[in-house]
DNA sequence: GCCGTTTTCGGCCCGACTGTTTTCAGTCG
C-alpha cells in the first residue's frame, strides 16, 4: 500500500472517531498524521523497512505500528472494526453544514437517521425540530443545507473562486469606511481547490461594512450576519465569509484567518514559547488568553507578527506547516517565482487543432501583453478528435510561423512565436517520428489515452523522457479537478527519470488541472527536474491562467531559476538545445 | 494519539455565531 492510500486510510480513520465523540486530539493526531505520510518525499516502504516511522513528528507508538501493518499487509484490522461500528451514512451528513458529529450522533440514536436521505425525511416529518437542542430553525437549515448540496458541489475551483472575490474586494475597498481589505483563506494560500472564499476588512464602523457587503447584486442569500462577521452565498454557489475587524488588529487577523490551521497551530505555539499569546486580535505579552490592549504587541503588517516570532516573511503559499517553518529558521525560504517573471509559454493551441485563434491574432495578443515567445504546439494526428495534424500539416504551420516570425523581425519586433507539437504518447511509441520532431522548436509529449496500469502508464512517460526530441511531459497525471481523478502513474519513478534525462514537467495552468500538483514540485525541484508553467491555452483569453500557474508553483516552493519559461527568449533557444545534443546518448 | 529544558500525566489554539436555551452546547474556521 502507498502513502497515498494509507493517509487517505488515517484520515479516514480521524473522521470516523470524529463520529464516534472520541476525545478530539485523538481526531486530530490522525490527520495530523495523514498529512505527514502524505507529504513524505522518500518512499514509505522504505521507512517502514527501516523502522524509521517512530522519528517522525506526530507519529508515536501506536501509529507506527498501525502504518506499518497497513504497508505491509494492505489492511488494518482496526481500521476494518471500526469501520464496521459506523453506519457509513453518517460520514456524509458531516458535509451538512450545522452537522457535526454531537448532533449526528442525537439525530442517529433518537430517530435511527444514518444517511442523509433518511435525514431530509425526518426533516420533513417534523421530528427533527421535537429533539432536544434542535429546533424548528435548525430543521429549516438542515433542509435547506441538503438542498443547497445537492444544487452545487461544496468545493470550487481556485480560478472560479478568484473570479467572485475580485469584484467583492473591489467595491469593499472603494467603501470609504473600509481601511483595508483582502482575500484570505485557502484563496490567499493558491490552494488549487477551495471551499469558501474568506475576505476580510479593517474598519472603524464594522455594522455599516457588514451591511454594505450582504446588500451587494452578487449576493444571493445571507446565511449568517452578526456585527463582525457575515456569511453570504455569492453568485455562482460559493459561500462568501466577510470578517472585520479593527486596523490595528487587521494584520493579526490576516495571519489568522490565511491559515492553514495547521501553519497556525505552529505559530501560536511560538509565541507560546516566548512568553507570548497569538490569536486573531494580537499578539499579546501575556502567559494567558488575554486581548487587553495595554499587553499588545503592536505590528503594522504580517511581516512584523514573524519578525516578533523570529522568523522572516513567510509567503501565504507556503503556509502550509510543509517544512516552511525549518526552512525559516535556517532563513532557507525560496524567493518564490512571481507572474510577471514568465517571459512566454510553451504549450498553447491554434486554430489548426482545437484552439481558437488564428496564427496572427494569436502573436498580436501575446505580444500586446509584453512576452518575448509563444510556442504554438498543437495537437498531433492520433487526437483526431482535437483535428491534430500530420507531418504534412505540420510542415506547412512552421512555414506560416516563419513568415509570421519574418514580419515581426521585419517591424523591430522582440516577439517571436515558436513551432513545436504536443505529441501523443501512444502505446508503444510517439505520435510522430523523430526526424518530424526535430525540425520543431518545442516539442511537448503527452498521455492523452492512459491505462489502468500503473506500470504501464509509467513505462510510456519514461519512455517518452527518454526521446532526446522532447522536451517537457505535459499535464503528467491527467487529473480534471472535481471531475477526474489522476491515472494510476509512479510519479516519482517519472520525475526520477525527468532527472536522468535533463526533461522538464510541465505545471498546466489550465484551473481544470493544475496538474503537476504543487505538493510533488519540491520533490522534482530535489532532484533539479525544471518546471515549464504553460497554460495549454485555446484562446488568447487563456493567457491569463498564467497567473494560477504561478501561485501554484510558488505554492510548490518554486524558485524563479526553477521555471525555464522566465528565461528570456536567447537563453530559451538555448535550453531547448541542451537536451538534443545530450540527447544522443539515449 | 502525541509529547516532554516545569511534565510519563495532563495538556493539546481559541473566539464568533447560531439556536436553543435562560447560561450554554455545538459547529465552524
Amino acid at each position: 500500500m502507498d502513502k497515498d492510500e494509507v493517509a487517505e486510510i488515517l484520515a479516514e480513520i480521524g473522521t470516523l472517531l470524529e463520529l464516534k465523540g472520541e476525545n478530539p486530539f485523538k481526531t486530530r493526531a490522525y490527520q495530523n498524521a495523514a498529512r505527514t505520510i502524505e507529504s513524505l518525499s522518500e518512499p514509505l516502504a522504505k521507512m517502514v523497512a527501516e523502522k524509521r516511522l517512530g522519528q517522525i513528528k506526530g507519529i508515536g507508538e501506536a501509529l507506527e505500528q498501525k502504518i506499518t501493518e497497513l504497508v505491509e499487509t494492505g489492511q488494518l484490522a482496526y481500521y476494518d472494526e471500526l469501520k464496521a461500528s459506523i453506519p457509513p451514512g453518517l460520514m456524509e451528513m458531516l458535509d451538512i453544514p450545522g452537522l457535526g458529529p454531537k448532533k449526528i450522533q442525537a439525530l442517529n440514536q433518537k430517530l435511527g437517521v444514518d444517511s442523509v436521505a433518511k435525514l431530509e425525511a425526518a426533516c420533513r416529518a417534523g421530528k427533527v425540530a421535537q429533539l432536544d437542542g434542535f429546533g424548528e430553525k435548525t430543521q429549516t437549515n438542515l433542509m435547506e443545507g441538503i438542498e443547497r448540496r445537492r444544487t452545487y458541489a461544496s468545493k470550487h475551483l481556485l480560478s472560479d473562486a478568484w473570479v467572485a472575490a475580485e469584484p467583492l474586494l473591489d467595491v469593499l475597498r472603494g467603501h470609504p469606511e473600509v481601511i483595508r481589505c483582502s482575500a484570505a483563506g485557502s484563496l490567499r494560500r493558491f490552494k488549487e481547490v477551495i471551499g469558501d472564499i474568506d475576505l476580510l476588512a479593517s474598519s472603524k464602523k464594522p455594522d455599516d461594512v457588514i451591511e454594505f457587503f450582504v446588500a451587494q447584486p452578487e449576493v444571493i442569500k445571507i446565511t449568517a450576519q452578526g456585527e463582525t462577521k457575515a456569511s453570504v452565498l455569492v453568485k455562482g454557489g460559493i459561500q462568501c465569509d466577510l470578517r472585520v475587524v479593527s486596523d490595528r488588529e487587521f494584520p493579526f487577523a490576516l495571519a489568522y484567518f490565511t491559515g492553514s490551521k495547521e501553519h497556525n497551530i505552529v505559530m501560536r505555539q511560538r509565541a507560546i514559547q516566548r512568553g507570548l499569546r497569538l490569536n486573531e486580535y494580537g499578539l499579546f505579552k501575556s502567559k494567558t488568553e488575554t486581548r487587553d490592549p495595554k499587553l499588545l504587541v503592536s505590528c503594522r503588517d504580517e511581516a512584523e507578527i514573524f519578525a516578533r516570532l523570529n522568523l522572516p516573511f513567510i509567503p501565504p503559499e507556503l503556509r502550509e506547516d510543509h517544512g516552511e517553518f525549518a526552512a525559516a529558521e535556517k532563513d532557507n525560504l525560496p524567493r518564490l517565482v512571481a507572474w510577471t517573471d514568465l517571459k512566454g509559454a510553451l504549450h498553447n493551441h491554434s486554430i489548426w487543432s482545437d484552439g481558437h485563434n488564428r496564427l496572427e491574432e494569436i502573436a498580436g495578443y501575446m505580444e500586446g501583453l509584453g512576452l518575448e515567445y509563444w510556442a504554438i504546439t498543437d495537437h498531433s494526428k492520433s487526437s483526431f478528435q482535437a483535428n491534430g495534424l500530420d507531418a504534412k500539416r505540420v510542415r506547412q504551420q512552421i512555414k506560416e510561423i516563419g513568415k509570421i516570425n519574418g514580419q515581426l523581425a521585419g517591424r523591430g519586433s522582440e516577439f517571436r512565436l515558436l513551432t513545436g507539437c504536443e505529441v501523443d504518447i501512444l502505446r508503444d511509441r510517439l505520435d510522430f517520428d523523430d526526424e518530424l520532431l526535430a525540425e520543431l522548436e518545442v516539442v511537448v509529449a503527452s498521455l492523452h489515452v492512459p491505462s489502468n496500469n500503473e506500470a504501464e502508464n509509467t513505462k510510456r512517460l519514461i519512455r517518452a523522457a527518454q526521446n532526446p526530441f522532447v522536451h517537457m511531459l505535459g499535464h503528467p497525471t491527467g487529473r480534471l479537478l472535481l471531475e477526474r481523478e489522476p491515472y494510476p502513474v509512479n510519479l516519482q519513478a517519472v520525475m526520477d527519470a525527468c532527472a536522468e534525462t535533463g526533461t522538464w514537467i510541465e505545471l498546466n495552468c489550465n484551473p481544470h488541472r493544475l496538474d503537476l500538483d504543487w505538493r510533488l514540485w519540491p520533490y522534482a525541484r530535489s532532484k533539479g527536474v525544471q518546471c515549464v508553467i504553460n497554460p495549454d491555452a485555446h484562446r488568447n483569453e487563456h493567457s491569463g491562467f498564467l497567473r494560477f500557474g504561478t501561485g501554484i508553483a510558488a505554492k510548490g516552493w518554486l524558485e524563479r531559476e526553477d521555471v525555464v519559461n522566465t528565461s528570456p527568449r536567447k537563453a530559451l533557444l538555448e535550453k531547448l538545445n541542451v537536451k538534443r545534443r545530450k540527447g544522443k546518448a539515449f
